[in-house]
DNA sequence: CAGTTCACG
DNA sequence: ACGTACGTGAACTGG
């Protein structure tokens, strides 16, 4: 390893030197602010270049010090500190101490005379040290080990002198600048020199001689009479500014590594104090630094990647290996006939173990054998890259599966659930440094996948545990796994003959629409392309264009619901828009999905997509079937219970997002709210508007609805105003008042962003993570949406993990007491479930008992129920 | 393959 | 000086 270094610094002699060489520099409420910036500046740019392990900043105590009491004159031609230089020094100060480096003053000395001891003490104790200062005095404290940075003009460049440069520049060593000071004196600080002895003079001296002391002693030799007689008469004098001139190397004060050790800044309270002295260049480099500083994950020491060599196993081989590996971590890796593992049977298997790996390589059709030779290993918690899909796929071969002992893809994405891509090769290059590369030898490629797996699996446990994550991936997330695995295999049944008939009727309206918006353009055109209905709407119809977007004019439901009053064409396009968004989407997509033997369908529940945690569900999504207009919420009428004898039965968690923030933020109001029961927007309402409960009205309601979803989303009154259609000032001042009347939200909040800003992370309660780099951009716009999404992903995120806590906790019970119980739908606040109507009430029971009693929190969490012959006709279920 | 639009929580 | 509400997936257009 490199040696470490130890940087010191002399902030007297930078402050003073940035003061004096930068234009009187000053922020907007005329507070100069020259020495700050000059400091500042030259701080971040050595810490840059020097980049040492341990940093101290040293002060003068105070104008007086030992020198003061050998020559009362000493300085004394020092004016009095500038009345704009003196608070820049508490600036200063309040600066190192963010940037958490200890600040070193001692009575009856100065600055360089700290540094020069610590020096003295940093290189014994082993690091290089490297002092920075404005002053070239300390030239004088460089030897073997210990170099200075010297400012040059301006603030941002420094000149390095070590042993040599010192030699080089003066033909002396640096200790006798001390000697050469006290011939030629130093008029900053009133140190009489030798008239008629400059620094040419002195140097040429000291470089014969040595030294003062043997400059007078030979004192005959000099030829200059001038000289030679100046130096007899100032002898004392000459003697006294060596003392003057020299650095002290024994104050008393210690080296204290600890607190010298460089940690983290305090960034938060840098970017506060940079703000307020509008350093905005300086802004922007702390916040490249952070960005680059939180960079996800953490890389641990690396792991040797040695695969050993994979067995080609034959079917025998494989039983008996299976027999043997019991009771051992097996590692499994698979190859399928077809890339969609919901219908794929499995085709190959490698497996790792302990001291070895192999592989077993069947033809097709041989899935149901490979799943049988394989049960053993499947109750027995394998690892696995991908858990769900494995396991579906050995499911639908006739297998029984327990849960997974470990999924490097579920691992993956816990430690960044932003990352592009959890394949095993791109965890494996990101996290063991190592690329995978498949051969094209089947067999090779499953066993080696397996081994890559192992070692990889290793490596991101020990960060799920460093991360605290370790509980969040066994009992939530791995569990889950399974859940969604069944929960796809069941699928949800369609009723064909619905769907069919809800396409007849929109195909017929559409057909119609589109007719009618030919006669109002007055030509045919794709009304489907944004680009031709804009040059309709914009050119031909003469509309005026309210909103651009990156390409051209927009024409979204915001705008057509504009363009409504003023032409009849805007309420057809938006009929039009939504029936072909319902006929396309939902109609012909799920047609186009669903299993016509079975009238299944079956989504994929993705569980490494989400930056929060959340679920998605894709081919189809069916987390986005329409509800809130009524043509479209027609179409939960096609999804159906399996059978004539069962029923669909949801829960829905009641506001569980305002209740976790109720939760995090501990307000009193707020937790008050939920603990009585009452109907959170309506109080909200009246705590904002100030109004009785009783006389909220409708549109008090939802305004105060809209304020709680946007201190959900991380509030900003632009955004506010734009859902409610009013002035951002008003919008505003609902917020301020939100506030004023939920003190502790705003505190809350408040806290969650600089914690962001300190970690480079946001948590939710159960430690899930999320990096935020945005935190740290030099964009405003970036920065901003930073700071909304980590006041929004602790509380999308804990509602996640709640709802999947819920699952895993029900899907068990479920298992046991209700096998017959199916769940087939989660819905991010709701989860829906395919049960016998015999079992209705019961398992309405454990599904509201799991659900509410997934968490405790502060307040209690609440699930309404609903049942109904389909997932339109649903009816609460208030017996419970 | 990016951009636009719109469905959901 | 800046210009946004948070999180998704799918269909469609047009280079």
């Amino acid at each position: 390893m490199a040696r470490e270094k130890l940087l010191l610094i002399d902030a007297n002699s930078i402050i003073h030197r940035a003061f004096h060489a930068l234009p009187p520099l000053q922020t907007s409420t005329g507070i100069q602010t020259n020495a700050v910036f000059g400091f500042a500046n030259m701080l971040q740019k050595a810490l840059a270049t020097v980049d040492p392990q341990y940093v101290v900043v040293a002060f003068d105590h105070s104008k007086v010090s030992f020198r003061t009491g050998l020559y009362q004159d000493y300085k004394g031609t020092r004016p009095e500190t500038a009345p704009e230089l003196r608070p820049q020094f508490a600036l200063v100060k309040e600066l190192v101490a963010a940037w958490g480096f200890p600040l070193y003053e001692k009575e009856g000395y100065e600055a360089d005379d700290i540094i020069g001891t610590l020096a003295k003490k940093g290189k014994e104790a082993g690091p290089e040290v490297l002092i920075l200062t404005g002053d070239r005095d300390a030239l004088q404290l460089v030897e073997e080990g210990v170099k200075v940075l010297l400012m040059r003009r301006g603030t941002t460049e420094t000149e390095t002198y070590d042993l040599r440069a010192v030699e080089e520049r003066y033909g002396i060593k640096p200790h006798q600048l001390i000697d050469v000071k006290a011939l030629m004196g130093d008029p900053s600080d009133n140190i009489p020199g030798v008239p008629g002895i400059g620094e040419k003079t002195a140097l040429q001296l000291i470089r014969q001689y040595g030294s003062v002391e043997e400059v007078l002693a030979h004192l005959e030799e000099i030829k200059n009479k001038k000289i030679r007689e100046n130096l007899k008469a100032y002898r004392d004098q000459v003697l006294l500014a060596k003392k003057l001139a020299t650095i002290q190397r024994d104050v008393p004060v210690e080296l204290e590594w600890e607190k010298a050790r460089r940690c983290s800044p305090d960034y938060g309270a840098i970017l506060k104090l940079y703000k307020q002295l509008e350093f905005n260049s300086l802004i922007k480099e702390i916040l490249k630094e952070m960005g680059e500083k939180h960079q996800p994950p953490p890389q641990l020491t690396k792991t040797r990647i040695e695969i050993p060599p994979v067995t080609k196993l034959g079917l025998q081989e494989l039983e008996t290996l299976v027999e043997e590996l019991k009771g051992t971590e097996v590692v499994l890796s698979f190859a399928w006939e077809t890339p969609n593992y919901l219908e794929a049977p499995p085709l190959g298997v490698g497996l790792s173990w302990e001291k070895g790996a192999g592989a077993w390589l069947g033809s097709r059709g041989e899935g149901r054998i490979l799943a049988e030779k394989l049960q053993p290993l499947l109750t027995a918690e394998p690892l696995y890259h991908d858990a769900k899909a494995a396991m579906v796929s050995l499911r639908q071969a006739g297998a029984q599966v327990g849960d997974p002992g470990g999924d490097t893809m579920i691992a993956g994405y816990l430690l960044n659930p932003t990352a592009s891509s959890y394949d095993l090769p791109q965890l494996c290059l990101t996290h063991l440094d190592w690329a995978l590369v498949e051969e094209g030898d089947l067999h090779r490629d499953l066993g080696q996948k397996a081994s890559a797996i192992r070692f990889l699996h290793q490596n991101l446990l020990t960060k799920l545990q460093l991360a605290g994550m370790e509980r969040l991936y066994r009992e939530v997330e791995l569990p889950l796994t399974r859940v969604l695995g069944e929960m796809e295999i069941y699928g949800v049944t369609v009723d064909l003959e619905t769907l069919e008939a809800i396409g007849k009727e929109l195909e017929s309206q559409i057909e119609t629409l589109s007719e009618e918006i030919y006669q109002l353009a007055g030509e045919r055109f794709n009304i489907n392309s944004p680009r031709q209905l804009a040059v309709v709407l914009f050119e031909k119809l003469g509309l005026p264009p309210l909103k651009k977007t990156k390409t051209g004019f927009s024409t979204d439901s915001e705008v057509l619901e504009e363009l409504a009053e003023k032409h009849p064409i805007a309420v057809k396009l938006l009929e039009y828009r939504q029936l072909a968004k319902l006929k396309s989407t939902y109609v012909e997509g799920i047609k186009a999905l669903v299993n016509p033997s079975t009238r299944t369908l079956h989504t994929t529940f993705n569980q490494t997509v989400t930056a929060t945690g959340r679920l998605s569900s894709s081919e189809p999504n069916l987390q986005n079937i329409p509800i809130r207009l009524e043509v479209g919420r027609q179409l939960r009428k096609i999804f159906i219970p399996r059978s004539p004898d069962r029923v669909l039965l949801s829960g829905d968690y009641s506001q569980i997002e305002l209740r976790i923030l109720a939760h995090l933020s501990q307000d009193e109001g707020l937790i008050r709210s939920f603990m009585e029961g009452e109907d959170i927007h309506t109080r909200t309402a009246a705590e904002v508007f100030g109004v009785p409960l009783e006389e909220v009205t409708p549109l008090l309601r939802r305004r105060a609805k809209a304020v709680n979803f946007g201190i959900i989303y991380g509030i900003s009154d632009f955004g506010l105003s734009r859902e409610l259609g009013i002035s951002r000032s008003e919008a505003h001042e609902y917020v301020e008042r939100y506030f004023q009347r939920y003190p502790k939200v705003k505190e809350y909040l408040d806290r969650v962003v600089n914690q962001a800003r300190l970690d480079g992370y946001v948590t939710t309660i159960l430690g899930r993570r999320r990096y935020i780099p945005e935190l740290f951009s030099p964009n405003y716009n970036v920065r901003s949406f930073g700071e909304r999404v980590a006041m929004n992903t602790p509380i999308q995120g804990s509602a996640a993990d709640i709802i999947k806590v819920a699952m895993v906790k029900l899907f068990k019970r479920l298992e046991k007491e209700f096998p017959e119980a199916k769940l087939i739908l989660q819905v991010h606040d709701e989860l829906i479930l395919d049960v016998p109507q015999k079992i209705l009430l019961p398992v309405a029971e454990v599904v509201k008992g799991e659900m509410e009693g997934a968490v405790k929190l502060r307040v209690p969490l609440k699930v309404e129920l609903k049942w109904g012959p389909n997932w339109y006709d649903m009816q609460p279920l208030e017996e419970i």
